[in-house]
DNA sequence: CATTGATTTGACCGCCCGGTAAAATTCACG
DNA sequence: CGTGAATTTTACCGGGCGGTCAAATCAATG
């Protein structure tokens, strides 16, 4: 499985500047706006030189996606059966709410990818991703059976909290041009507590009409 | 103010034909992804042709974007003061939901835009759209203070709903990877619903630790 | 310090892209 | 059906793009 055999001090620099650079450059033009030479001007390279490590600019999209992978499942992966249910929850959606903050530019190359159809991504999405959400829902949807969380559809809160704790990365454009300069991960972290505390609250009653 | 004097029945319908085409192209790749080429050819016309209607890129970009701003905001702009808090609020919910069903090119285009930092939004971010946002989340904060709603935060509410609502367009491929064929649509109706719905009873005390 | 492999560079290629010019065609109307 | 305006096409251009190649430079080892 080690692919990557003898890597000198000097490829494991240049591969981590240029990865880095790729990952800023396409996050914010998508994979098609992205080019090479600007890809190599903010890694500090020359578009040869960048060639020289990634032998295409889809070979370089892919190592960046497969580098992401697990950084992208690892939150949900922590989902732990042997947990107190709605701490588990609670725990999922702070974990990917963290993502949106510190990882905003991981969350728009995902972003970009997907609404541009996941021409890249797709197998992932259809092999992992699936794998394990299915294995995650079905977990969640046991606890629902239990009654130790309110009855929900596993899939659409999965759905939720992706999109609840996403946004706050993909369209930060948005929320500043409305909200100013002031950090809204504060309050955002309070309101989807709030959120998902009540509809998760086997003690609430579904919403009355 | 009318820009577009005479405009013979040749115009309209080709403007119609390429103003649609290039909502397709842009939405599914981008603006810098997106090529003329491409645009004229789902048009099914020349692209010297198509630049007769509009002088550049740029320019037709501009003029899908002005195209969608009322369609974009009607939602929103519907809230009503004079009604039912929460049903008015739940309104604008399904009203949102039915935009990423019924229109979800319309919101790729827009996700794509503000995702690449809004270039071209921007002023329309910070114009009408903070002006409109800004007026009804006042209304909801006041119907917060009058206890006819659960007190919950204007703006977050908001970001709230587009969220979750948008994320069924936007992301539709990756739902898609996970849940198949099955029309996500009716399910997504009914958890927002719920979401919202308890979220914003004002009998229901926001959820326990 | 010489040699050899790793790294970097400069010059270049062919293609695609946004856009233009002008000729050719079509259309509306008397 | 003739005429002038509206529309469409053909041919093209300059620049930027992803990518290649061979030469130059650098780094590590004996």
């Amino acid at each position: 499985m080690n692919d990557t055999p003898p890597q000198t001090r000097i490829q494991a620099r240049n591969r981590a500047v240029i990865l880095d650079a790729a990952l800023e450059v396409f996050a914010a033009r998508g994979f098609r706006g992205a080019t090479l030479d600007r890809i190599a001007q903010v890694a500090g390279l020359s578009k040869p030189n960048l060639l020289y490590y990634f032998r295409s600019k889809e070979a370089l999209h892919l190592a960046i996606l497969e580098n992401l992978m697990e950084l992208w499942l690892a939150p949900l992966r922590a989902l732990d059966p042997e947990g107190e249910p709605r701490a588990q929850i609670m725990g999922y959606v702070r974990r990917k709410l963290e993502m949106s903050r510190d990882h905003a530019r991981e969350s728009r190359l995902f972003a970009n990818e997907i609404l541009q159809g996941a021409p890249r991504a797709r197998p992932v999405l259809e092999g992992p991703l699936k794998a394990l959400v299915d294995e995650k829902a079905a977990l969640i949807a046991k606890w629902a059976e239990e009654g130790r969380i309110a009855p929900v559809d596993p899939h659409h809160l999965i759905f939720s909290i992706w999109a609840l704790t996403q946004h706050y990365a993909d369209f930060e454009v948005q929320l500043r041009a409305i909200m100013g300069e002031t950090d809204p991960f504060p309050a955002a972290e309070a309101w989807l507590e709030r959120v998902f505390g009540t509809v998760l609250d086997p003690a609430v009653p579904a919403g009355r009409s």
